[in-house]
DNA sequence: CGGCGAGTTGAACGTAATCAATTGTCGTGG
DNA sequence: CCACGACAATTGATTACGTTCAACTCGCCG
């Protein structure tokens, strides 16, 4: 029995395109367990690995010129990480709570890939998907107020989330705790801590939400969180 | 004889990676020129077109929920742009200048870059490149003050224009025609028109550059002016 | 109980946005 | 060729939002 058996992502994973294959694909990788706060790739860094989520989050993160830092991504299970046919990394990769990932060499894991074009097509699918991710993150940069962005940022983490917990539990969560925390949100919204606590502090003040502690966040307006954060 | 026996990125585009089916390739596409303001795809709407760039540049942007635009994108020849295997166009495509590129109806592509694992993995290695690309531009947006992201822009477009010319020239340029107005730089930049202008200005006052006129740049310092910069 | 780190709140400041006026550029027609 | 109008760009004055700096609170663990 290899721990794929049990994996909770398989079916969703970049490995779920793999029919007989799979048996071969899955001896080349191994689970890997991290401790909150732990780098699994450094930027600029010689990219000598991909792997997928199991469980857990983590950011993908890089830093400006004068050492501010961006958290550019954040991934979840059956999430893809890392950089294929590349040379280097092009960001950190850090836990941002406990995780499990299943990671490749990514010689290995190019070469694999190569061989097999419906896995391409889904690493494919999942980078274009990406794309537009990102994409629809750079409006939220370039032109969203700090309010706007904090609520974009919950409506987006409550939706992301719920399709985390198990089997089909789709609709977004009204209640859950933050894998990030203040300083970490700061560093995605492009924001400081002190702001991003205000505006949490102000939508709690006006009964969009309540934070029972400091990770968790109870949505009581979705509404109008949703109103607030506009863009879409 | 065909467009692309005379194409100028024959050998750049996605098609280069066909040898022999090149021929069945190109006869599922066609030429077609755009001229400057024309969208080529609208955002949300179906996305029934792919294409190469032969030549001009356009932009991909999108809207905020208020209205604002943002451009997560400019793209020049040999470049791919469109949304394949996906239904909806994830943002506006529009000529910056007179263009010229090679449209491909989605449905017929998608099948074709299916049945070609070559080109499904070009088009991947693009794909990934882009995402690198639209990544370090979220650190711009979301932690760099205005000076910087001016300064970033033109050692960026300096550097992209110079692939555009005719072979072998890689050096950046130190003079160049901006295909983007004033209100566009704004508008990749998340700032305002104002502030655009007062920044050049400002470059211009210290010697760092001239603009001979409203479309030409010339880098007189490009030491300082990547120093500025910074965040690469 | 004390100390520490994360988070919140407050006050002052600074950068870029906004509002407004002016200058510059280009195309058109006299 | 010049005059004019329309629009792009620049420049200036003021405002506003988010940052910065600083004090304080809260929860947690020794």
């Amino acid at each position: 029995m290899t721990p794929c058996d049990v994996c909770e992502v398989r079916d969703y994973a970049l490995c779920a395109t793999l029919g007989l294959e799979r048996e071969q694909f899955i001896r080349l990788g191994r689970q890997m367990t991290l401790p909150k706060g732990r780098t699994l790739m450094w930027e600029g860094q010689e990219s000598m690995l991909v792997a997928n989520v199991v469980e857990g989050a983590l950011m993908l993160s890089t830093c400006s010129g004068d050492g501010q830092e961006q958290i550019v991504g954040v991934v979840y299970p059956s999430d893809f990480i890392g950089r294929p046919f590349g040379s280097e990394s092009p960001h950190n990769v850090t836990a941002l709570t406990d995780s499990r990932v299943c990671v490749f060499s990514r010689s290995v894991f190019d070469g694999f890939v190569r061989k097999h074009p419906e896995m391409e097509h889904h690493l494919l699918q999942r980078t274009l998907d990406e794309l537009d991710r990102a994409r629809k993150w750079m409006v939220l940069l370039g032109r969203m107020s700090a309010e706007q962005r904090v609520a974009t940022f919950l409506v987006d983490i409550s939706r992301r989330l719920a399709h985390v917990k198990p089997e089909g539990e789709c609709a977004p969560l009204e209640r859950f705790a933050l894998p990030l925390d203040r300083q970490q949100i700061a560093n995605v919204l492009g924001l400081t801590i002190e702001t991003v606590s205000r505006q949490l502090s102000a939508l709690k003040r006006d009964g969009v939400l309540a934070l029972p502690d400091r990770r968790t966040v109870e949505i009581h307006d979705r509404k109008r969180l949703e109103a607030i954060a506009q863009a879409e």
